[in-house]
RNA sequence: GUGGGUGUAGCUCAAGGGUAGAGCGCUGGUCUGUGGCUCCAGAGGUUGCGGGUUCAAAACCCGUCACUCACCCCA
């Protein structure tokens, strides 16, 4: 048997309404923040990542679906949806076109890691991306859009940390101090601290080792590196959250992945996840069009793990199944007059269906039952001779003769109601 | 890439050297024009795979693969 690909899975049809339901919050939510939908390839040249993301993460460093194309160009399968769209964003010049400065996409991203609870190699993001301004009012915009997605979800047990990165010569002269601080004090810190003291110096600030967190709690802080303005821009933040009533967490400790990141940072957690307990991030990117060959151009936006949003979507916000009603056809004529009746209950846009195996009233009902039918339409031979189907409400057990001819208008008034 | 846990029926799991089982699900009957419930019957297994120890292995040993959780890192 050929078995699915390591840290893929199928989505059964058990399970489809979870994604509906995640997926329609993202569409109606999105939209009515002005965002407009945006789908770009599920691969790009490679170097597109290794620019914007960064050459010495980890994601490019190790964790990309890489392949050479036949005529020998790098391909890699994308690993997150910022690059992409910000690609798209300058390739068709979409800084002109006003409304299309405000993007979402929902799609499939790719990346080689170990799979754990909560992490795939193929998983899936909800992420927007609002290019062009750089006031703090849109980075205000973008949170309160990750906060009420989930919000209008009713997910529990979230927490909305923020931070600001400064601009990356703030961030590098802060790196340099912090590494000034940590190399004296580096026999202190765990194995891992250690190493990534060098390759990864912020990622020490997060740390969730206890002997780390006692070695670098009085470490500077990225906020005394700010620059006037960068600090200005943050205050702003904060107080546009204060004001739309958003509850946050300040992190001057919260570090985020990506080499593109620029002063604001955020990220949502949620404590009922597991030990991957990120379940949206983001953030303003204000060289990246630079970086990517756009005109200069500063950005904001965030991605949220769809997976890990349906695993912890509360039962009472999933989408209810459509309405089945299920037509029982049986005898010399109620087949034929059945077939009828469920082609136009189809034809009304009515979900209707049948089991073509069950020959009697009996299996009829039963296969009925057991589609999760809530009306079913009893047409034997005694009702084609009347001209009158039964109409059985599945679970009070009730029924009613209609005309056969008006049970497609009947049904289609009375469900819709 | 590193470490732990687990692989037995479609699913959830028993059997810890001596004939491979239960519950749920599935098929049929009870019930030839009224589903779910009851009761009865039936189908379904090379115990992940390969090797070893033994008179005898699902069980013990070695290898391998898969799943899973955690580290790293991230949504």
């Amino acid at each position: 048997m050929i078995h699915r690909i390591r840290g893929v899975k199928d989505v059964l049809p058990d399970d489809i309404s979870l994604w509906y339901t995640a997926e329609q919050a993202a569409h109606r939510l999105a939209q009515s923040y002005g965002f407009k939908e945006i789908r770009t390839p599920m691969f790009e040249d490679t170097s597109l990542f290794v620019r914007s993301i960064g050459g010495e993460t980890d994601i490019v460093e190790k964790e990309m679906y890489t392949f050479p194309d036949r005529d020998g160009t790098s391909l890699t399968l994308r690993p997150e949806g910022t690059a992409s769209v910000v690609r798209a964003f300058i390739e068709n010049r979409l800084l002109n076109t006003p409304t299309s400065r405000k993007l979402y996409y929902i799609g499939p991203m790719f990346r080689h890691e170990r799979p754990q609870a909560g992490r795939f190699r193929q998983f899936h993001q909800f992420g927007v991306e609002s290019i062009g301004s750089p006031s703090p009012m849109i980075d205000i915009e973008v949170i309160s859009l990750l906060w009420r997605f989930f919000s209008s979800l009713q997910i529990d047990g979230l927490a909305l940390e923020v931070n600001s990165l400064g601009v990356s010569t703030e961030r590098q002269q802060f790196k340099d101090a912090l590494l000034g601080f940590l190399v004296p004090i580096s026999a202190n810190l765990c194995g891992n601290c250690q190493r990534r003291m060098h390759s990864n110096t912020l990622r020490v600030l997060d740390c969730k080792v206890p002997s780390c967190r006692t070695a670098t709690a009085e470490v500077p802080t990225l906020s005394s590196f700010l620059s006037s303005s960068s600090s200005d821009h943050f205050q702003q933040v904060l107080e546009g959250l204060d004001l739309l009533n958003i509850p946050y967490v300040l992190n001057h400790r919260l570090v985020r992945g990506l080499d593109y990141y620029s002063r604001t940072t955020f990220e949502v957690t949620c404590h009922s996840l597991g030990a991957q307990n990120a379940i949206g991030a983001g953030g303003r990117y204000d060289g990246l069009l630079e970086t990517l060959g756009g005109r200069p151009s500063p950005g904001v936006g965030f991605a949220i793990g769809l997976e890990r949003v349906i695993s912890v979507l509360p039962e009472s916000v999933i989408l209810p199944p459509t309405p089945l009603v299920y037509v029982a056809g049986f005898g010399q004529n109620g087949q034929q007059s059945g077939m009828c009746v469920l082609e136009a209950l189809r034809a009304n846009g009515i979900m209707a269906d049948t089991d073509f195996q069950s020959s009697t009233l009996k299996t009829h009902l039963r296969s009925a039952d057991r589609l999760g039918a809530t009306l079913t339409i009893i047409l034997g031979d005694d009702e084609c001779q009347n001209g009158q189907a039964i109409l059985r409400n599945m679970s009070s057990k009730q029924q009613e003769f209609l005309p056969i001819d008006a049970v497609p208008d009947t049904l289609k008034t009375r469900l819709s109601s």
